[in-house]
DNA sequence: GGATCACCATACGGTACCGTATGCACTCCA
DNA sequence: TGGAGTGCATACGGTACCGTATGGTGATCC
């Protein structure tokens, strides 16, 4: 008869740091994440903190670890496609990041890069993170009959709009936000090296 | 016969205080903006800082109040184009913000607005000066023929790509970034509702 | 049922800040 | 030439951190 754990043991492990410390790194970035803070958070004392970790810098790099780790997941799944629906799955990859949907995801990407403008290991994170990226969106677009130069290009594009996007504050030049963004995807997406099939696809 | 300042007064003043201010937030962004750390780099003590402001939102507010006024001059002279020209106007403003010849102009553009997801009044800044960026940026697109809702979502998407690529890290992914960057600025500029004199301008 | 160990609290010294109070030099002007 | 004001230095109390040292507590396993 095995031991199931009923009573659920309080007792924090490093991925409940690290998650805390991803929630914390969100909201208030990488200059907001300390120590003491993440304790107080998590309602225990940094004796709890520096058990589990060397030093600050410790949790730091487990953060970005895991990070990398989720993106590279998340862009291989969100770049898998259905033969034949490639420019649907672009489509559905710009959707996901300009979207105000996935709100979360998008202060994590920002603070993330943010740290990276002024550390170094922060930066190789991002660096991995981005080719992955733009080789996954480059081979939908590739698949969609794009040439190899226009597919970099646009892949380009998208992932720079999509950062970029969720730089501006913008509610007072356009009313209607959502048709903006879908032509803003048109723009990003449509070549005129598609098949017509494909093309009308999205619509 | 007037006083020349000959002797160079070595005396703070409030733009001083101000310049140097922005220097350290594209250099450490708004969380090492310390008013201490700055007093040590004008080599004076905080004695001299607490004269010229209130406290330390004071000089934050002061840095934006600077960097709007200045990002709105510059903004109306780079979308001034001579009449027939304006197409070439909008590759130069893709091509001052996306190349790195400003890399100190994008710190402080990315500073600023990691600051403006936080804070409100950076927020109401950076709100203002992106509208009127928006509003001159498609006054070009709308001088070219390009019609008043695509010329919206073009200006939107130039915007968003410049801010975002240099959130980017993309040196592994192609060998040949200037022809990437001219193929990508051709894409946001290039309209099939412009008249093919001023789409042949470009090249 | 006592040893062991995982996990955490407490307490401490040290640094980097903020903002204030006060003193000091230098300039300008009556 | 001495008073007023400008511009800065010095000194202080207070807070928020970092990292370490050390002690306590509850579970687990002989």
């Amino acid at each position: 008869m095995e031991n199931k754990p009923l009573k659920p043991r309080v007792q924090l492990d490093r991925n409940a740091w690290v998650s805390a410390a991803t929630e914390v790194l969100a909201e208030e970035g990488i200059a907001g994440l300390r120590v003491e803070v993440l304790a107080k958070r998590l309602k225990v004392t940094k004796g709890s903190f520096y058990w589990h970790f060397q030093d600050r810098r410790d949790l730091l790099l487990a953060v970005l670890q895991v990070w990398k780790d989720g993106r590279i997941r998340d862009i291989v799944k969100q770049t898998r496609a259905q033969p034949g629906r490639e420019l649907e799955q672009i489509y559905h990859v710009i959707d996901i990041y300009s979207t105000s949907r996935s709100r979360r995801g998008a202060a994590i990407e920002l603070a993330v890069r943010d740290w990276a403008r002024r550390d170094a290991d922060a930066a190789a994170i991002v660096a991995e993170v981005d080719d992955i990226r733009l080789r996954c969106a480059r081979e939908l677009f590739l698949a969609c009959g794009v040439p190899m130069e226009e597919a970099s290009s646009r892949c380009m594009l998208l992932y720079a709009y999509v950062f970029g996007i969720s730089l501006m504050i913008y509610d007072k030049f356009d009313s209607d936000v959502a048709r903006l963004k879908r032509d803003i995807a048109d723009l990003i997406a449509q070549s005129a090296s598609m098949t017509r099939t494909a093309a009308a696809a999205s619509s």
